[in-house]
RNA sequence: GCCCAGGUAGCUCAGUUGGUAGAGCAGGGGACUGAAAAUCCCCGUGUCGGUGGUUCGAUUCCGCCCCUGGGCA
């Protein structure tokens, strides 16, 4: 697997797509998207999905690939993804990868550590126990169990509580361990990451004026009443309802709240999402500076060198 | 014009039997190994509407004034 990448990465509303589709034509590649909510079917304007015109501009990977209900989660993606990426590989095509979830895009480069994957039946049984003995008890057990990891999880952060445990429960390893065994050594593709990193003020005008049309062109509302018809026919799909816009808009039409207010917190949550992308880009990649304002044709010369060198190593 | 209720953090509000005040949200910073647009942690000085008075001390009590609701005329 030795196909190079270049990776662009930034907050949301960054500019990652236009700047994706530019490069993909200049360079003759295609584009992966590394992005958590835009891999799934009928969640679009919403989801700032890259539109039909930009994708037949440049072919796109891995948008539109399982249903709501279906759990896509870093594993998965991860196979899909290098799937998709040997597959253009072989017509002779470069290759993007493009998104916001920092999480997916690192398992992509430096692997994920070798752990079973989400057990539904685990998931059950602790959402038992939790409701019985307490978020506190299940913290106290996973310091019994893998002390080192109970130190490093803050005692409310049930979603890695939850994890640690699970590992433990199925592999019979601490967390803790893999992840010092793993530490991300692994390269699995040689990487030139292009890190997109707007004014603090840009990016918030580009948020509220996305959101603004989001609201105004009634696409957000469509792809909500859709959504909120499939949850009452498909357990599993009210998970999306947690995507930033649509349980704002699940709650305009119940009548919770105005849709003024619904709007306002979406771009709150949007600004508050991109904040946290910001700081795991910066942590991730912050040694090579940001691209800004974003260059194509520069970037496009140094790529294609960059591209021949990675290719013949 | 009169009566009532309010005016405290960017917003919504709590509170101080007189010793200059704190929640939620917003905002800022951070963490992150199969839920990641998720989950979690840290950060709170603001003429307490204005102005006089009482007091050692007033955001708190009293007077007047201004503003915002609601009611009566």
């Amino acid at each position: 697997m030795s196909t190079p990448l270049l990776v662009v990465v930034g907050p949301t509303a960054s500019g990652k797509t236009s700047l994706a589709c530019a490069l993909a034509r200049e360079l003759s590649a295609e584009i992966v998207s590394a992005d958590s909510q835009q891999c799934y079917r009928g969640l679009d304007a919403g989801t700032a999905k890259p539109t039909a015109e930009e994708r037949s501009g440049a072919p796109h990977h891995l948008l539109d690939v399982a249903d709501p209900e279906e759990q896509l989660d870093a594993a998965r993606f991860v196979q899909l993804a290098d799937a998709a990426i040997a597959e253009i590989a072989r017509r002779g095509k470069r290759v993007i990868v493009a998104g916001g979830t920092g999480l997916w895009i690192r398992a992509l480069l430096r692997g994920l550590l070798d752990a079973p994957g989400a057990s539904g039946e685990f998931r059950a049984r602790f959402r038992g126990e939790l409701e019985v003995h307490g978020l506190a008890a299940l913290h106290a057990r996973l310091a019994t169990v893998d002390p080192e990891a109970a130190r490093a999880i803050r005692p409310n952060d049930r979603v890695r509580i939850e994890r640690a445990l699970e590992v433990h429960a199925l592999s019979g390893r601490r967390l803790s361990e893999l992840q010092r065994e793993h530490s991300f050594a692994e390269e699995r593709y040689p990487a030139r990451i292009v890190r997109l990193e707007p004014p603090r003020e840009l990016l918030q005008e580009r948020i509220a004026r996305r959101t603004r049309t989001l609201f105004e062109s009634g696409a957000l509302e469509r792809e909500a009443r859709w959504l909120l018809d499939r949850c009452e026919r498909i357990p599993g799909a009210h998970r999306a309802l947690k995507i930033i816009g649509y349980g704002e808009m699940a709650d305009v039409l119940a009548g919770r709240c105005t849709r003024a207010e619904a709007e306002e917190r979406v771009a709150a949550r949007t600004r508050q999402y991109a904040k946290r992308q910001r700081t795991w880009f910066t942590k991730e990649y912050g040694a090579t500076a940001a691209a800004w304002p974003p260059d194509a044709a520069r970037l496009c010369a140094g790529v294609a060198q960059w591209y021949e060198g990675a290719s013949r190593r």
